[in-house]
DNA sequence: CTTTTATGAATGAAGG
DNA sequence: CCTTCATTCATAAAAG
């Protein structure tokens, strides 16, 4: 049930502590494999999406928009344990957030109207607690500090060899895009969902 | 295939349900479900992110040997054949460019200006591998780190009604005349331990 | 080697 | 838009 799961994922809370685990060393994968892995992920992405929209439809089904409006939710930052999560004083994007974000801004429309804006933030804010104002923060610093990032990288001309960091300095936009690959090739959802330790524990582990 | 995972899913959440004698059919997860699901994509573009920096970092390793070794930093005259892509890891600072750097900050001019930035970078540059962006950084948390060490430091003369918040979680520091309209929902990819070790240990066995 | 601390870097938000 | 500030994250360095 699901109580035994908890209460072993929070057995575990303790030895998640270690950091960094991982060392620069050796290479670790082919660009392949990453490119790979990286697909895989977006697809994990986009079951998830597709998910929370089927479930917030439904959901909306059944009990009328007032419940789910507004900031009317219960607590957020309860788990189901009763467990607290430390509140930040600043909005974070959730990383689907993130996607479409990005996914907008290189969408080239670098223009974010005031409509636009109110759009964006809509789409978001099913995925989240999300204001008109983040969207528009987000924006403007994303395009500032992508144009400081390039102007730092011209300096560094005459070269022949600059070829790797041409594109955007992240590789976050991984589109959400349907590609099909060999399911054994990755850890299966159910593993990912019940059988991963870390998350939980971290969970707990954040206050 | 996926299809699958999601009949996993909807199986258990029509126990769930069952349950909780809500008779709905279409429900696919639970909001905790859902919540746990993304947290786990956003782990996995957490730990797809950090390998491809590695493997940047790696495979930019054509005349850098010794930076992990401690002490030994970029003779810049090194850098003369390869360029200085490698920069993934932080720049440290040698104790020469410190000094002048607390000189510098000591002599008053808080905010050094961009065309200050260049000077002092130029300056620095002949004793070791540094950017603008690093003289900027420094500056900025050398500023800011001071600032907070007199916060905790001065209160001595507080007001009657003023408490020391020493490390609250509850209680941040944000002013009082300010009311933050959208609040963090739910935690975010950084509060989550990014390190799982099954997917670790299954990346490791890629290569 | 593991844990803790110090600090470079990233980023949301505010001000101009 | 641009700059600046405040907070947070990640990691090199130090401590155990």
């Amino acid at each position: 049930k699901e109580e035994m799961k908890m209460m072993e994922w929070e057995k575990q809370e303790q030895q998640q502590q270690q950091q960094n685990g991982v060392m620069m060393y050796v290479k670790v994968m082919t660009d392949e494999q990453m490119e790979l892995l990286r697909k895989q992920i977006s697809i994990y992405a986009t079951i998830c999406e597709e998910l929370v929209e089927m479930h917030k439809a439904i959901t909306a089904q059944r009990d009328l928009a007032g419940m789910r409006l507004g900031n009317l939710y219960f607590d957020p930052l309860m788990t189901s344990s009763g467990h607290k999560i430390t509140a930040r004083q600043r909005w974070t994007p959730a990383p689907i957030q993130l996607q479409i974000l990005e996914r907008i801004f290189d969408q080239g429309n670098g223009t974010p109207s005031k409509q636009k804006i109110k759009e964006i933030t809509s789409e978001l804010a099913q995925h989240g607690q999300i204001s008109e104002t983040n969207v528009y923060n987000w924006f403007q610093n994303r395009r500032a500090r992508s144009k400081r990032k390039q102007q730092v990288a011209v300096p560094n001309n005459a070269e022949s060899e600059i070829e790797i960091e041409v594109e955007s300095p992240d590789e976050k936009k991984a589109k959400p895009e349907i590609i099909h690959l060999h399911e054994n090739q990755a850890p299966s959802a159910e593993d990912m969902c019940y059988q991963s330790p870390g998350i939980i524990s971290a969970l707990h582990s954040v206050d």
